[in-house]
DNA sequence: CATTTATACTTGTTGACACAACTAATGTTG
DNA sequence: CAACATTAGTTGTGTCAACAAGTATAAATG
C-alpha cells in the first residue's frame, strides 16, 4: 500500500478516518504553508494579511464610490472572519493606513477610510504580490485552479 | 456578468487579479470557516486544534511501538507548522495530557508521551469528530473529496 | 583535546486573537 | 414617552502565536 503525500509529510502510516478528514487536513496543511509565505511577504511591507485585507476592501469601496465604510461593513467583507476588527483597525490607524470618523446621522457608527499613504502602499505591492501568487500556484493550470476554486466553494456551502 | 460566490460573500464587484489569487482567497475563506467550527468543537473537549494534533501524533506513534517522541519529531509531524511547540506542549503537560522525560542517551532531547487521560479523551472524541467532519463536508461526493485532496496536494507541491 | 559548530530545546517579549462584558446610540412597543 | 431590545462599536482579560535570543548538550574539526 502506497502512502499519500500528506501521510508521508506527517509520517502517518495508518489511513485517514474518512475522505472528509483527509480533505480537511490537506486544506489545513496547504493553506498553512501558503499563508505562512504570504504573511512573510506582507510583513516586508509592514502590514499583516488581515490588515492588507481591510485596506483592499477600503480601496475597492473607494473605487466604487464609497470613500469610507462602517466598521462592521468592513468586518463582513473580510475573507477570513475576524472577531476583533476594532483593534485590527486600531493598529491600521496607528500606522497611518486608515482614518476613522464618527457618523453624524447615526452616532453609533464609525466610518473607516483608507489614507493616500496606504493607497500608495497597495499600488507598490500590487505587482510583487501577483508574482508571489504566481510563484506559489503558477505551476497549476488555469483549469486546475478553476476546479480547485469550484470545489472549495462547494466545500463551504454547507456552512 | 455574474459574480462568483466569493465575490458575493465579500461584496467585491471587480474580478480577481488572477485565477491564482482567486484560488488562494477561496482557500483562505473555506479553511477559515471550517477551522472556526473545528476549534469550537475542540474547545468543548478542553483542547485546541493544535493540541489535539499533538495528541493524535503521540497516540499514533504509540500504536506503532513508540511510547514517546522527541519534541522536534512531534513538531515535524504537525499538519500545520507551529514554531512554538515547547509552549504548546507546556500547556498539554499542565493539563495532564502529556508527560515529558529527558533522554539519558542525549540529554538535549526531551521525550513527550501521551497520558492515559488523553488517550481516553481521544477515544471519546473519535465519533463526534467524525460526525463533525461529515456534517461539514458530507455533502460532497467521494470523488469530489478525492479530487479536492489531489488539487490541494498539487497546490503545495511548489513549496 | 580545546575550540568551534550544530542540535534540541527553552525563555523573553511583543503582538495578535478570542470571548465576554460593557457603553452609547437608536429602534420598538405598550 | 418610558422601558426594553437592538445595533455599533469598545474595552478587559486571558490565551496563543511569532521572532529572536539564550542555554545546555553533543558532534565535528584542527
Amino acid at each position: 500500500m502506497t502512502l499519500s503525500l500528506l501521510q508521508r509529510e506527517i509520517k502517518q502510516k495508518r489511513p485517514f478516518a474518512s475522505p472528509e478528514v483527509e480533505a480537511y487536513l490537506n486544506m489545513a496543511r496547504t493553506f498553512g504553508l501558503l499563508a505562512c509565505g504570504i504573511e512573510r511577504f506582507f510583513k516586508d511591507y509592514g502590514v499583516s494579511a488581515a490588515g492588507y485585507n481591510v485596506l483592499r476592501i477600503l480601496n475597492g469601496a473607494k473605487r466604487e464610490g464609497d470613500d469610507a465604510l462602517p466598521t462592521l461593513e468592513v468586518a463582513q467583507r473580510l475573507v477570513s472572519p475576524v472577531p476583533d476588527v476594532t483593534r485590527l483597525i486600531d493598529r491600521l490607524e496607528r500606522d497611518g493606513f486608515v482614518t476613522r470618523l464618527r457618523s453624524d446621522e447615526d452616532r453609533r457608527v464609525v466610518y473607516v477610510a483608507i489614507t493616500t499613504q496606504a493607497q500608495t502602499l497597495l499600488r507598490k505591492m500590487q505587482k510583487p504580490l501577483a508574482e508571489h501568487h504566481k510563484a506559489n500556484l503558477g505551476h497549476m493550470s488555469k483549469a486546475e485552479l478553476k476546479e480547485l476554486t469550484r470545489l472549495l466553494e462547494k466545500a463551504r456551502s454547507a456552512q
